[in-house]
DNA sequence: ATCCTTAAGTGGTTAGACCTCTTACCATGA
DNA sequence: TCATGGTAAGAGGTCTAACCACTTAAGGAT
């Protein structure tokens, strides 16, 4: 049953292309603003052909890293400024090491966007939401169980909400909120804390207060603010 | 000056392909949780070649249309629920019919978020965000002036947040905001409640009260949905 | 009936050639 | 002298035709 690969797996190609490339981008070694070498040099210094070297930077273009344009210099933008919501996934995907800095940011964009899908979700589907709560009153005590958890709530909360836009938002911190949860919900404060967020949600759903599930919902998500700070000073103390 | 292309761009093979595949996608021709044709067969009823079809399928990829895995067929993704902001960028550029009926999505969203980058942003910069607006007290009566002024007033207000989130958020809704503005900037009394809007968030700014440029935000954003169903019933009615 | 081999079909990658666009240089001519 | 326009180099865009690697399911051995 799934026995966590003993190896890691073979990078592909073109993931590994890609991965590079970002880090490269990253790590200054190619600065904002600077222009990428031309493809086919490019290709050759990362080992492989041009066709997948261009499937690479196509995808790192859709993300908005690079900007490129026929019969001119690939040149790396300024993702922070013209990149979009891919540029946050592709660093989680790709880093490896270290938990992001910016986890803060993404937690005070949630404080304004979770109680508005919340307070939608429970006007328009109070007993679907309610359902689905039944669930977590038994959650096991454990970090993994509750970031898979909390994930689908705020996933499904979005859906419920009607607003395909909230759905299409939260997908986009996927990737960053998988390595951030794991280390949130390692605090046992954190998970006793979204016990009672969702004991409070339900309640509100069950008794058809939307105003009571945007409150709750706002606490909840301004709380875990602090959380995180107390959760990446305990890092390495193992607390579970 | 710019003087509007008289022939349009001829189109790429790589971008028209993108094209048709989303236009596809979108009519039915593939249903979401279908399979794609091989990518052999599939470049040969496009017209193109396997390499350039495969840009394409990677660039659909990144923002969650489809599904590619070694050795099976590629599927189509259910993209409301699991693609990224990309989806509404890719439609907004290639959909080139009709004015979107997602837009109240997307302005019920920016009701949540607006508010909140613009109180952080008079927080922390407040002199530059009077300055900035310092221009708009003399904007020219017209849809496309506005448009982009209000454009780059907002993606300069999630700047000074200091949250980039903020900013990769907002520009994923850059293309459909394009196509949204000049419909909802053509009705005279958006331009001329924007105004107001322009002077009391000046006015929030210069006597550093965060509070009121909350505030004042939010109420802009809640009537923006009203005015925005007026543009739309005006539609061809021609009133500048 | 079960397991394992195997072949067919899929996406992944390679290689090298040619086309198109942008730029900068430079010869030309007002 | 300066504006014009041709030209060549170099960038990205596309094509061609293979071969590699993974997934699946059919079919044979046990």
């Amino acid at each position: 049953m799934n026995e966590e690969n003993r190896w890691d797996a073979v990078p592909k190609p073109a993931e590994l292309t890609e991965t590079r490339l970002i880090e490269a981008i990253l790590d200054g070694h190619f600065p904002v603003g600077s222009h990428l070498p031309a493809e086919r040099e490019l290709a050759v210094q990362l080992g492989v052909t041009r066709p997948t070297l261009r499937e690479a930077l196509q995808r790192l273009a859709r993300d908005g890293w690079i900007e490129i344009r026929h019969g001119r210099h690939t040149r790396v933008r300024n993702y922070w400024r013209e990149g979009n919501l891919g540029v946050l996934g592709t660093i989680a995907r790709h880093k490896n090491h270290a938990p992001p800095d910016f986890v803060p940011n993404l937690l005070e964009v949630r404080i304004s966007l979770a109680p508005a899908y919340t307070r939608a979700a429970v006007e328009r589907k109070p007993d679907h939401v309610a359902d689905l709560l039944n669930n977590y009153t038994t959650l096991e005590d454990a970090p993994q169980t509750f970031a898979t958890a909390d994930w689908d709530l705020h996933r499904q909360l979005t859906i419920d909400s009607g607003n395909p836009v909230f759905t299409l938002i939260l997908n986009g911190f996927s990737d960053l909120y998988g390595n951030m949860a794991l280390i949130y919900f390692s605090l046992v404060e954190a998970r006793a804390r979204s016990r009672v967020f969702y004991q409070d949600l339900r309640d509100a759903a069950l008794s058809n207060d939307p105003e009571a599930a945007e409150s709750v919902t706002r606490q909840m998500m301004i709380e875990s603010l602090d959380l995180w700070q107390v959760a990446v000073e305990n890092l390495g103390g193992g607390e579970s």
